[in-house]
DNA sequence: GAGCCTAGTTCCCATTGGATACCATGCTCG
DNA sequence: CGAGCATGGTATCCAATGGGAACTAGGCTC
């Protein structure tokens, strides 16, 4: 069994890597829209629903949950009436929808290659 | 209903878009990790299976199945004795590797930022 | 015929995804 | 004063998925 600090050069492939969790968190489909929904400034939490069209309130509040306990993302409660919620992107987030947004638009760029998508 | 050709941008934020079901296709741990798995050459089932360390055969067939499905994976069979069964990337499929391979070197890369990762 | 090899399949259960309905707060309008 | 609306969620319920363990099938090899 192979320990973390032995799980050496961070190996997705590897079981025990905390990196397969973090790969888990990221490599979701939410999660990758979401963040990609805070690349140019913070919103609110209805702003971001209605940008990931079709997302259901209590999914969005489990994925931003999850997104800001692994430091990825802030919440900041504004004590306004009606009350405001922003979510914004930590630096880690910043740098983290690099590599979500080259995926993103892979997508967009060949969606026209998939074979029956429709 | 939108059709594909008035999806118009392609857009991943659009719920009707197929690149949603893409995105939900490859925006996933098996998926990246599986199409990795094959960007050395063809490999065989149980060679995949010992790459991605933890993956029961069910979960594995499915999600082979379903990047061939997608035309990301192709499958040969070779009638030999025992059976041998090759897996390997389709043109898309090696294309689709770029993102993935981004996404999962950030991980790697960046695993140590992420908080309480222990 | 016993056992092993590969490449799965089957069964079953726990977790997750997701839709819908509802809630609390506190304005604002009549 | 109560009705209604806005925000940012919960609560509840059901279906789909994820996932482990055990089992299967064809066909060698011992």
């Amino acid at each position: 069994m192979t320990t973390i600090s032995e799980c050496g050069p961070n190996d997705v492939y590897a079981a025990a890597c905390p990196c397969r969790d973090m790969l888990d968190l990221l490599a979701n489909k939410w999660s990758a829209l979401a963040l990609g929904a805070l690349e140019d400034g913070p919103r609110r939490f209805g702003a971001i629903k209605e940008r990931l069209q079709g997302i259901s309130p209590k999914v969005l509040t489990q994925t931003l949950r999850r997104l800001e306990e692994h430091g990825l993302v802030s919440r900041e409660i504004f004590p306004e009436v009606p009350l405001r919620v922003e979510y914004s992107l930590t630096p880690l987030g910043v740098d983290a929808c690099v590599p979500l947004a080259g995926l993103r638009l892979w997508v967009e760029d060949n969606i026209h290659r998939f074979p029956a998508s429709a």
